[in-house]
DNA sequence: TGTACATCAGTGAACGCGCGTTCACTGATGTAC
DNA sequence: TGTACATCAGTGAACGCGCGTTCACTGATGTAC
Protein backbone atom coordinates (compact mmCIF):
# COMPACT_ATOMS: atom_id res chain seq x y z
CA UNK A 1 0.00 0.00 0.00
CA UNK A 2 1.57 3.13 -0.91
CA UNK A 3 0.66 6.95 -0.26
CA UNK A 4 -0.96 7.14 -3.97
CA UNK A 5 -4.22 5.00 -3.17
CA UNK A 6 -5.43 2.26 -5.91
CA UNK A 7 -8.45 2.20 -7.53
CA UNK A 8 -10.33 -0.12 -5.22
CA UNK A 9 -9.65 2.29 -2.34
CA UNK A 10 -10.71 4.99 -3.94
CA UNK A 11 -13.72 3.31 -5.02
CA UNK A 12 -14.38 1.94 -1.54
CA UNK A 13 -14.59 5.24 0.39
CA UNK A 14 -16.42 6.76 -2.12
CA UNK A 15 -19.23 4.16 -2.08
CA UNK A 16 -18.70 4.19 2.01
CA UNK A 17 -19.67 7.57 1.85
CA UNK A 18 -22.54 7.11 -0.90
CA UNK A 19 -24.06 4.54 1.47
CA UNK A 20 -24.12 6.77 4.63
CA UNK A 21 -25.64 9.58 2.21
CA UNK A 22 -28.22 7.24 1.13
CA UNK A 23 -28.87 5.92 4.45
CA UNK A 24 -29.27 9.68 5.89
CA UNK A 25 -32.23 10.64 3.10
CA UNK A 26 -33.74 6.75 4.18
CA UNK A 27 -33.30 8.52 7.89
CA UNK A 28 -34.97 11.82 6.93
CA UNK A 29 -37.84 10.02 5.30
CA UNK A 30 -38.68 7.37 7.78
CA UNK A 31 -36.49 7.33 10.87
CA UNK A 32 -34.06 5.22 12.53
CA UNK A 33 -35.71 2.17 13.19
CA UNK A 34 -36.99 1.91 9.45
CA UNK A 35 -34.06 2.25 8.33
CA UNK A 36 -33.05 -1.03 5.98
CA UNK A 37 -30.19 -1.83 4.52
CA UNK A 38 -32.26 -3.67 1.87
CA UNK A 39 -33.76 0.08 0.92
CA UNK A 40 -30.11 1.95 0.95
CA UNK A 41 -28.82 -0.68 -1.84
CA UNK A 42 -32.04 -0.62 -3.56
CA UNK A 43 -31.64 2.94 -4.07
CA UNK A 44 -28.05 2.51 -4.80
CA UNK A 45 -28.71 0.04 -7.30
CA UNK A 46 -27.15 -2.47 -5.72
CA UNK A 47 -27.61 -6.05 -4.32
CA UNK A 48 -28.66 -5.95 -1.09
CA UNK A 49 -25.69 -8.62 0.13
CA UNK A 50 -23.13 -6.08 -1.03
CA UNK A 51 -23.76 -3.13 1.40
CA UNK A 52 -22.25 -6.16 3.76
CA UNK A 53 -18.82 -5.58 2.36
CA UNK A 54 -18.95 -2.13 4.04
CA UNK A 55 -20.46 -2.36 7.01
CA UNK A 56 -21.03 -5.52 8.83
CA UNK A 57 -24.25 -5.02 10.01
CA UNK A 58 -27.01 -2.77 10.11
CA UNK A 59 -25.93 -1.69 13.36
CA UNK A 60 -22.52 -0.58 12.38
CA UNK A 61 -24.18 1.41 9.84
CA UNK A 62 -26.33 3.37 12.35
CA UNK A 63 -23.27 3.69 14.73
CA UNK A 64 -21.74 5.45 11.73
CA UNK A 65 -24.61 8.06 11.48
CA UNK A 66 -24.12 8.65 15.53
CA UNK A 67 -20.61 9.62 15.22
CA UNK A 68 -21.67 11.62 11.69
CA UNK A 69 -24.04 13.11 13.17
CA UNK A 70 -22.19 14.45 16.13
CA UNK A 71 -19.35 15.38 14.46
CA UNK A 72 -21.73 17.39 12.08
CA UNK A 73 -23.14 19.37 14.56
CA UNK A 74 -19.89 19.80 16.67
CA UNK A 75 -18.54 21.18 13.50
CA UNK A 76 -21.04 23.53 12.95
CA UNK A 77 -20.55 24.81 16.54
CA UNK A 78 -17.21 24.94 16.71
CA UNK A 79 -17.54 27.11 13.59
CA UNK A 80 -20.16 29.15 14.67
CA UNK A 81 -18.21 30.14 18.07
CA UNK A 82 -14.92 30.65 15.80
CA UNK A 83 -16.72 33.24 13.95
CA UNK A 84 -17.76 35.41 16.71
CA UNK A 85 -15.53 38.02 18.40
CA UNK A 86 -13.19 35.94 20.77
CA UNK A 87 -13.91 38.53 23.48
CA UNK A 88 -17.57 38.98 23.27
CA UNK A 89 -18.52 35.65 25.10
CA UNK A 90 -22.11 36.14 24.88
CA UNK A 91 -21.79 36.56 21.25
CA UNK A 92 -20.02 33.46 21.18
CA UNK A 93 -22.77 32.01 23.13
CA UNK A 94 -25.19 32.73 21.31
CA UNK A 95 -23.43 31.59 18.15
CA UNK A 96 -22.91 28.18 19.93
CA UNK A 97 -26.37 27.45 20.82
CA UNK A 98 -28.19 28.82 17.48
CA UNK A 99 -26.34 26.58 15.95
CA UNK A 100 -26.96 23.82 17.57
CA UNK A 101 -30.61 24.89 17.08
CA UNK A 102 -29.93 25.53 13.21
CA UNK A 103 -28.23 22.28 12.55
CA UNK A 104 -31.39 20.28 14.63
CA UNK A 105 -34.10 22.04 12.41
CA UNK A 106 -31.60 21.44 9.45
CA UNK A 107 -31.81 17.67 10.02
CA UNK A 108 -34.15 16.44 12.80
CA UNK A 109 -33.76 12.92 11.78
CA UNK A 110 -30.06 13.11 12.49
CA UNK A 111 -31.25 15.34 15.65
CA UNK A 112 -33.82 12.57 16.64
CA UNK A 113 -31.11 9.99 15.89
CA UNK A 114 -28.87 11.00 18.84
CA UNK A 115 -31.10 13.03 20.73
CA UNK A 116 -34.16 11.02 20.63
CA UNK A 117 -35.06 7.60 22.34
CA UNK A 118 -32.29 5.85 22.20
CA UNK A 119 -32.89 2.67 19.26
CA UNK A 120 -34.09 -0.48 21.19
CA UNK A 121 -31.43 -3.05 21.58
CA UNK A 122 -28.67 -0.61 20.28
CA UNK A 123 -25.88 0.28 22.34
CA UNK A 124 -24.08 3.13 21.85
CA UNK A 125 -20.33 2.00 21.58
CA UNK A 126 -17.26 3.50 23.19
CA UNK A 127 -16.50 5.41 19.73
CA UNK A 128 -18.72 8.04 20.11
CA UNK A 129 -18.57 9.43 22.95
CA UNK A 130 -15.65 12.04 21.90
CA UNK A 131 -17.62 13.57 19.48
CA UNK A 132 -20.78 13.31 21.19
CA UNK A 133 -18.59 15.61 23.82
CA UNK A 134 -18.28 18.71 21.30
CA UNK A 135 -20.86 20.69 21.59
CA UNK A 136 -20.49 20.33 25.89
CA UNK A 137 -17.00 21.19 25.20
CA UNK A 138 -17.40 24.73 23.41
CA UNK A 139 -19.73 25.83 26.09
CA UNK A 140 -17.13 24.44 28.49
CA UNK A 141 -14.86 26.70 26.42
CA UNK A 142 -16.58 29.69 26.08
CA UNK A 143 -17.00 29.50 29.87
CA UNK A 144 -13.55 28.65 30.52
CA UNK A 145 -11.95 31.93 28.19
CA UNK A 146 -14.95 34.50 29.71
CA UNK A 147 -12.95 33.41 33.32
CA UNK A 148 -9.79 33.59 32.34
CA UNK A 149 -10.52 37.13 30.98
CA UNK A 150 -12.04 37.48 34.63
CA UNK A 151 -15.14 38.71 33.40
CA UNK A 152 -16.95 35.59 34.65
CA UNK A 153 -19.21 35.86 37.56
CA UNK A 154 -21.35 32.79 38.35
CA UNK A 155 -24.37 33.90 40.30
CA UNK A 156 -24.94 32.58 43.72
CA UNK A 157 -26.97 29.44 43.98
CA UNK A 158 -29.85 29.23 46.66
CA UNK A 159 -27.99 25.87 47.54
CA UNK A 160 -24.55 25.23 46.49
CA UNK A 161 -23.94 21.74 44.87
CA UNK A 162 -23.22 19.13 47.01
CA UNK A 163 -20.28 17.32 47.49
CA UNK A 164 -21.08 14.41 45.24
CA UNK A 165 -21.81 16.68 42.57
CA UNK A 166 -18.27 18.68 42.82
CA UNK A 167 -17.28 15.64 42.67
CA UNK A 168 -18.47 14.85 39.54
CA UNK A 169 -17.93 18.56 37.83
CA UNK A 170 -14.22 17.57 39.47
CA UNK A 171 -13.94 14.73 37.78
CA UNK A 172 -15.30 16.16 34.24
CA UNK A 173 -12.91 19.34 34.65
CA UNK A 174 -9.75 16.62 34.74
CA UNK A 175 -10.80 14.73 31.75
CA UNK A 176 -10.65 18.58 29.98
CA UNK A 177 -7.07 19.64 31.03
CA UNK A 178 -6.26 18.15 27.51
CA UNK A 179 -8.42 20.75 25.70
CA UNK A 180 -6.63 23.45 27.46
CA UNK A 181 -6.83 23.78 31.01
CA UNK A 182 -10.37 25.91 31.83
CA UNK A 183 -9.40 26.96 35.49
CA UNK A 184 -13.05 27.15 35.93
CA UNK A 185 -14.61 26.76 39.47
CA UNK A 186 -16.81 23.57 40.13
CA UNK A 187 -20.18 25.57 40.45
CA UNK A 188 -19.38 27.03 37.21
CA UNK A 189 -19.29 23.30 35.60
CA UNK A 190 -22.57 22.51 37.03
CA UNK A 191 -24.18 25.26 35.78
CA UNK A 192 -23.06 24.63 32.37
CA UNK A 193 -24.01 21.09 32.37
CA UNK A 194 -27.76 22.61 33.52
CA UNK A 195 -27.75 24.98 31.09
CA UNK A 196 -26.63 21.95 28.53
CA UNK A 197 -29.13 20.43 29.10
CA UNK A 198 -32.03 22.91 28.88
CA UNK A 199 -31.07 24.03 25.41
CA UNK A 200 -31.45 20.53 24.39
CA UNK A 201 -34.83 19.83 26.23
CA UNK A 202 -35.79 23.28 24.26
CA UNK A 203 -34.59 22.77 21.03
CA UNK A 204 -36.25 18.70 21.47
CA UNK A 205 -39.37 20.19 22.52
CA UNK A 206 -40.19 22.17 19.75
CA UNK A 207 -38.62 19.65 17.28
CA UNK A 208 -41.04 17.01 18.94
CA UNK A 209 -44.22 19.05 18.69
CA UNK A 210 -44.56 19.79 22.66
CA UNK A 211 -44.67 23.52 21.76
CA UNK A 212 -47.41 23.44 19.26
CA UNK A 213 -50.29 25.82 20.17
CA UNK A 214 -48.41 27.61 22.68
CA UNK A 215 -44.57 28.95 21.78
CA UNK A 216 -44.29 27.79 18.22
CA UNK A 217 -42.91 28.92 16.20
CA UNK A 218 -40.10 29.12 19.14
CA UNK A 219 -37.35 31.91 17.66
CA UNK A 220 -38.35 34.00 20.31
CA UNK A 221 -38.41 31.15 23.66
CA UNK A 222 -35.47 30.29 22.13
CA UNK A 223 -33.48 33.69 22.17
CA UNK A 224 -35.11 34.37 25.28
CA UNK A 225 -33.57 31.32 26.50
CA UNK A 226 -30.79 31.51 24.94
CA UNK A 227 -29.57 35.18 27.68
CA UNK A 228 -31.14 33.39 30.16
CA UNK A 229 -28.78 30.33 30.08
CA UNK A 230 -25.90 33.29 29.59
CA UNK A 231 -27.14 34.69 32.68
CA UNK A 232 -27.10 31.68 34.60
CA UNK A 233 -23.55 30.53 33.82
CA UNK A 234 -22.33 34.25 34.47
CA UNK A 235 -21.47 35.37 31.18
CA UNK A 236 -21.43 39.08 30.98
CA UNK B 1 -78.34 0.25 28.00
CA UNK B 2 -78.85 0.22 31.87
CA UNK B 3 -76.59 1.68 34.61
CA UNK B 4 -75.85 -2.28 35.50
CA UNK B 5 -73.48 -2.94 33.15
CA UNK B 6 -74.02 -6.06 31.30
CA UNK B 7 -71.48 -9.39 31.53
CA UNK B 8 -70.25 -7.78 27.68
CA UNK B 9 -69.52 -4.58 28.58
CA UNK B 10 -67.30 -5.38 31.78
CA UNK B 11 -65.55 -8.13 29.59
CA UNK B 12 -64.84 -5.31 27.23
CA UNK B 13 -63.36 -3.25 29.84
CA UNK B 14 -61.58 -5.92 31.27
CA UNK B 15 -60.15 -6.45 28.42
CA UNK B 16 -59.67 -3.44 26.72
CA UNK B 17 -57.20 -2.86 29.69
CA UNK B 18 -55.46 -6.00 29.76
CA UNK B 19 -54.34 -5.37 26.39
CA UNK B 20 -53.04 -1.80 27.50
CA UNK B 21 -51.40 -3.46 30.48
CA UNK B 22 -49.71 -5.95 28.02
CA UNK B 23 -48.90 -3.56 25.33
CA UNK B 24 -47.23 -1.56 28.16
CA UNK B 25 -45.13 -4.50 28.78
CA UNK B 26 -44.21 -4.93 25.51
CA UNK B 27 -43.11 -1.35 24.81
CA UNK B 28 -40.77 -1.96 27.96
CA UNK B 29 -39.59 -4.90 27.38
CA UNK B 30 -38.59 -3.53 23.52
CA UNK B 31 -40.17 0.23 22.47
CA UNK B 32 -42.56 2.15 21.04
CA UNK B 33 -41.48 0.78 17.44
CA UNK B 34 -41.58 -2.77 17.90
CA UNK B 35 -44.87 -2.39 19.93
CA UNK B 36 -46.62 -5.31 18.02
CA UNK B 37 -50.66 -6.47 17.72
CA UNK B 38 -49.83 -10.02 17.43
CA UNK B 39 -47.33 -10.42 20.07
CA UNK B 40 -49.48 -8.53 22.48
CA UNK B 41 -52.28 -11.10 21.78
CA UNK B 42 -50.14 -13.58 21.99
CA UNK B 43 -49.12 -12.65 25.47
CA UNK B 44 -52.98 -12.77 26.07
CA UNK B 45 -53.90 -16.44 24.00
CA UNK B 46 -55.86 -14.86 21.67
CA UNK B 47 -55.93 -14.49 18.10
CA UNK B 48 -54.13 -11.52 16.45
CA UNK B 49 -57.20 -10.73 14.89
CA UNK B 50 -59.03 -10.53 17.86
CA UNK B 51 -57.45 -7.43 19.16
CA UNK B 52 -59.05 -5.51 16.29
CA UNK B 53 -62.31 -5.79 18.37
CA UNK B 54 -61.14 -3.31 20.82
CA UNK B 55 -58.63 -1.60 19.32
CA UNK B 56 -59.18 -0.81 14.96
CA UNK B 57 -55.55 -0.43 14.47
CA UNK B 58 -52.06 -0.52 15.61
CA UNK B 59 -51.83 3.39 15.65
CA UNK B 60 -55.12 3.26 18.18
CA UNK B 61 -53.65 0.98 20.10
CA UNK B 62 -50.89 3.67 20.82
CA UNK B 63 -52.67 6.42 20.84
CA UNK B 64 -54.25 5.19 23.67
CA UNK B 65 -51.00 4.58 25.23
CA UNK B 66 -49.80 8.48 24.86
CA UNK B 67 -52.90 9.40 26.77
CA UNK B 68 -52.55 6.60 29.66
CA UNK B 69 -49.12 7.69 29.89
CA UNK B 70 -49.61 11.62 29.76
CA UNK B 71 -52.38 11.58 32.26
CA UNK B 72 -50.40 8.62 34.49
CA UNK B 73 -47.89 11.15 34.79
CA UNK B 74 -50.22 14.32 35.03
CA UNK B 75 -51.73 12.80 37.72
CA UNK B 76 -48.79 11.45 40.22
CA UNK B 77 -47.81 15.53 39.35
CA UNK B 78 -50.84 16.39 40.84
CA UNK B 79 -50.78 14.30 43.61
CA UNK B 80 -47.46 15.16 44.82
CA UNK B 81 -48.44 18.79 44.56
CA UNK B 82 -51.48 18.56 46.39
CA UNK B 83 -49.72 16.29 49.17
CA UNK B 84 -47.21 19.71 49.83
CA UNK B 85 -48.19 22.44 51.81
CA UNK B 86 -49.94 24.45 49.88
CA UNK B 87 -48.38 27.79 51.09
CA UNK B 88 -44.47 26.75 50.97
CA UNK B 89 -43.94 27.11 46.74
CA UNK B 90 -40.92 25.81 46.88
CA UNK B 91 -41.87 22.79 48.44
CA UNK B 92 -44.71 22.42 46.14
CA UNK B 93 -42.22 23.22 43.38
CA UNK B 94 -40.04 20.28 44.62
CA UNK B 95 -42.39 17.95 44.98
CA UNK B 96 -44.10 18.32 41.30
CA UNK B 97 -40.82 17.91 39.70
CA UNK B 98 -39.35 14.94 41.51
CA UNK B 99 -42.52 13.76 40.32
CA UNK B 100 -42.12 13.89 36.90
CA UNK B 101 -38.16 12.54 37.73
CA UNK B 102 -39.69 9.56 39.34
CA UNK B 103 -42.52 8.60 37.11
CA UNK B 104 -39.58 8.85 33.94
CA UNK B 105 -37.46 6.60 35.87
CA UNK B 106 -40.31 3.89 36.19
CA UNK B 107 -41.62 3.66 33.41
CA UNK B 108 -38.76 5.23 31.06
CA UNK B 109 -40.13 3.67 27.65
CA UNK B 110 -43.78 5.26 28.43
CA UNK B 111 -41.24 8.50 28.92
CA UNK B 112 -39.62 7.39 26.03
CA UNK B 113 -42.88 7.16 23.88
CA UNK B 114 -44.68 10.56 24.99
CA UNK B 115 -40.97 12.77 25.03
CA UNK B 116 -38.60 10.91 23.27
CA UNK B 117 -38.51 10.58 19.21
CA UNK B 118 -42.14 10.84 17.74
CA UNK B 119 -43.10 7.25 16.00
CA UNK B 120 -42.22 8.21 12.09
CA UNK B 121 -45.58 8.60 10.52
CA UNK B 122 -47.67 9.07 13.64
CA UNK B 123 -49.60 11.55 14.22
CA UNK B 124 -50.36 12.49 18.03
CA UNK B 125 -54.41 13.03 17.61
CA UNK B 126 -55.91 16.20 19.49
CA UNK B 127 -57.14 13.81 22.28
CA UNK B 128 -54.03 13.58 23.52
CA UNK B 129 -53.38 17.75 23.91
CA UNK B 130 -55.57 18.30 27.43
CA UNK B 131 -53.59 15.14 28.89
CA UNK B 132 -50.63 16.51 27.93
CA UNK B 133 -50.46 19.76 29.39
CA UNK B 134 -51.11 18.44 32.96
CA UNK B 135 -47.78 19.13 34.04
CA UNK B 136 -47.10 22.49 32.67
CA UNK B 137 -51.05 23.43 34.45
CA UNK B 138 -49.56 21.87 37.87
CA UNK B 139 -46.16 23.94 37.18
CA UNK B 140 -47.94 27.36 36.24
CA UNK B 141 -50.44 26.99 38.85
CA UNK B 142 -47.79 26.81 41.51
CA UNK B 143 -46.19 29.93 40.44
CA UNK B 144 -50.02 31.69 40.04
CA UNK B 145 -50.74 30.56 43.97
CA UNK B 146 -47.46 32.05 45.16
CA UNK B 147 -47.64 35.15 42.47
CA UNK B 148 -51.62 35.58 44.40
CA UNK B 149 -49.99 35.33 47.39
CA UNK B 150 -47.58 38.14 46.65
CA UNK B 151 -44.68 36.12 47.18
CA UNK B 152 -43.69 35.78 42.90
CA UNK B 153 -40.79 37.95 42.11
CA UNK B 154 -39.96 37.09 38.93
CA UNK B 155 -36.11 38.31 37.95
CA UNK B 156 -35.28 40.59 35.95
CA UNK B 157 -34.07 39.54 32.88
CA UNK B 158 -31.16 40.58 30.81
CA UNK B 159 -33.78 41.16 28.33
CA UNK B 160 -37.52 41.61 28.74
CA UNK B 161 -39.39 39.26 26.41
CA UNK B 162 -40.28 40.40 22.78
CA UNK B 163 -43.84 41.55 21.65
CA UNK B 164 -44.14 37.82 20.02
CA UNK B 165 -43.26 35.85 23.00
CA UNK B 166 -45.67 38.11 25.34
CA UNK B 167 -48.52 37.26 22.85
CA UNK B 168 -47.72 33.65 22.92
CA UNK B 169 -47.94 34.16 27.10
CA UNK B 170 -50.88 35.94 26.99
CA UNK B 171 -52.95 33.04 24.63
CA UNK B 172 -51.62 30.48 27.08
CA UNK B 173 -52.70 32.18 29.64
CA UNK B 174 -56.07 33.09 28.11
CA UNK B 175 -56.50 29.62 27.41
CA UNK B 176 -56.09 28.75 31.24
CA UNK B 177 -58.88 30.70 33.08
CA UNK B 178 -60.94 27.83 33.26
CA UNK B 179 -58.27 26.04 35.70
CA UNK B 180 -58.66 29.31 37.85
CA UNK B 181 -57.41 32.72 37.05
CA UNK B 182 -54.02 32.60 37.63
CA UNK B 183 -53.25 36.71 37.04
CA UNK B 184 -49.46 36.11 36.59
CA UNK B 185 -47.70 38.47 34.65
CA UNK B 186 -46.37 37.28 31.06
CA UNK B 187 -43.04 37.14 32.22
CA UNK B 188 -43.48 34.50 34.91
CA UNK B 189 -45.55 32.43 32.07
CA UNK B 190 -42.24 32.93 29.65
CA UNK B 191 -40.42 31.55 32.65
CA UNK B 192 -42.46 28.50 33.53
CA UNK B 193 -41.89 27.63 29.96
CA UNK B 194 -38.34 27.54 30.01
CA UNK B 195 -37.73 25.89 32.88
CA UNK B 196 -40.41 23.59 31.84
CA UNK B 197 -38.29 22.23 29.16
CA UNK B 198 -35.22 22.47 31.35
CA UNK B 199 -37.20 20.06 33.43
CA UNK B 200 -37.49 17.30 30.70
CA UNK B 201 -34.26 17.89 29.12
CA UNK B 202 -32.34 17.16 31.78
CA UNK B 203 -34.82 13.92 32.47
CA UNK B 204 -34.64 12.97 28.89
CA UNK B 205 -30.77 13.28 28.94
CA UNK B 206 -30.55 11.14 32.25
CA UNK B 207 -32.83 8.48 30.98
CA UNK B 208 -31.52 8.26 27.22
CA UNK B 209 -27.92 8.13 28.49
CA UNK B 210 -26.24 11.43 27.60
CA UNK B 211 -25.25 11.96 31.44
CA UNK B 212 -23.02 8.79 31.04
CA UNK B 213 -19.35 9.20 32.60
CA UNK B 214 -20.10 12.70 34.15
CA UNK B 215 -23.32 13.79 35.99
CA UNK B 216 -24.48 9.90 36.44
CA UNK B 217 -26.18 9.31 39.00
CA UNK B 218 -27.61 12.74 38.50
CA UNK B 219 -29.66 12.89 41.83
CA UNK B 220 -27.74 15.90 43.16
CA UNK B 221 -27.64 17.41 39.70
CA UNK B 222 -31.33 17.15 39.53
CA UNK B 223 -31.49 18.81 43.06
CA UNK B 224 -29.24 21.45 42.07
CA UNK B 225 -31.17 22.42 38.85
CA UNK B 226 -34.69 21.88 40.89
CA UNK B 227 -33.75 24.79 43.18
CA UNK B 228 -32.17 26.89 39.77
CA UNK B 229 -35.59 26.57 38.07
CA UNK B 230 -37.64 27.90 41.20
CA UNK B 231 -35.18 30.54 41.12
CA UNK B 232 -35.69 31.56 38.10
CA UNK B 233 -39.10 31.53 37.96
CA UNK B 234 -39.22 33.16 40.87
CA UNK B 235 -40.44 31.31 44.24
CA UNK B 236 -39.52 32.20 47.43
C1' DT C 1 -90.81 -16.72 31.39
C1' DG C 2 -89.78 -18.18 26.80
C1' DT C 3 -88.75 -17.67 22.15
C1' DA C 4 -86.72 -15.40 17.77
C1' DC C 5 -83.66 -12.41 16.15
C1' DA C 6 -79.79 -9.17 16.37
C1' DT C 7 -75.49 -8.04 18.07
C1' DC C 8 -71.05 -8.86 19.26
C1' DA C 9 -66.46 -11.50 20.59
C1' DG C 10 -63.29 -14.42 19.11
C1' DT C 11 -61.21 -17.88 15.60
C1' DG C 12 -58.01 -19.45 12.17
C1' DA C 13 -56.54 -19.14 7.68
C1' DA C 14 -54.85 -16.24 4.32
C1' DC C 15 -52.79 -12.10 1.73
C1' DG C 16 -48.93 -9.55 0.74
C1' DC C 17 -45.15 -7.52 2.47
C1' DG C 18 -40.26 -6.45 3.83
C1' DC C 19 -36.59 -7.42 6.66
C1' DG C 20 -31.32 -8.95 8.13
C1' DT C 21 -28.10 -12.05 7.06
C1' DT C 22 -25.60 -16.00 4.75
C1' DC C 23 -23.48 -18.36 0.98
C1' DA C 24 -21.32 -20.08 -3.11
C1' DC C 25 -20.22 -17.83 -7.15
C1' DT C 26 -18.11 -14.68 -10.91
C1' DG C 27 -15.21 -11.29 -12.46
C1' DA C 28 -12.32 -7.44 -11.73
C1' DT C 29 -8.30 -5.29 -9.37
C1' DG C 30 -3.83 -5.59 -7.03
C1' DT C 31 0.73 -7.77 -6.03
C1' DA C 32 4.95 -10.57 -6.11
C1' DC C 33 8.22 -12.38 -8.91
C1' DT D 1 6.82 -5.92 -19.02
C1' DG D 2 4.36 -10.12 -18.36
C1' DT D 3 2.55 -13.86 -15.93
C1' DA D 4 0.41 -16.44 -11.79
C1' DC D 5 -1.82 -16.04 -7.79
C1' DA D 6 -4.29 -13.65 -4.08
C1' DT D 7 -7.48 -10.38 -2.71
C1' DC D 8 -11.57 -8.10 -2.92
C1' DA D 9 -16.35 -6.22 -4.75
C1' DG D 10 -20.54 -7.39 -6.14
C1' DT D 11 -24.34 -10.89 -7.49
C1' DG D 12 -28.55 -13.42 -6.93
C1' DA D 13 -30.81 -16.91 -4.66
C1' DA D 14 -32.18 -18.56 -0.42
C1' DC D 15 -33.32 -19.04 4.75
C1' DG D 16 -36.28 -17.97 8.27
C1' DC D 17 -38.73 -14.59 10.31
C1' DG D 18 -42.57 -11.48 11.88
C1' DC D 19 -45.66 -8.05 10.78
C1' DG D 20 -50.66 -5.49 10.03
C1' DT D 21 -54.87 -6.32 8.36
C1' DT D 22 -58.93 -8.75 6.20
C1' DC D 23 -62.48 -12.13 5.91
C1' DA D 24 -65.95 -15.65 6.35
C1' DC D 25 -67.15 -18.29 10.13
C1' DT D 26 -68.95 -20.06 14.83
C1' DG D 27 -70.88 -19.56 19.09
C1' DA D 28 -72.10 -16.85 22.95
C1' DT D 29 -74.58 -12.83 24.93
C1' DG D 30 -78.27 -9.34 24.80
C1' DT D 31 -82.94 -7.59 23.53
C1' DA D 32 -87.76 -7.11 21.99
C1' DC D 33 -91.97 -9.06 22.15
Amino acid sequence: MSAIRTARERARAELTREIKEEARRALAASGAHDLSLRAVARALGMASSAVYRYFPSRDELLTALIIDAYDALGHDVETADGAAPPGDFRARWRAACGAVRDWARRTPHEYALVYGSPVPGYQAPEATIGSAARVPVVLLRIAGAAHAAGELTVPAAARPPGDRLVGQARRVAERLTDVGTLGLPYDAIVRIATVWTQLFGLIGFELFGHLANTFDPADELFAYSVEQMADAVGLP
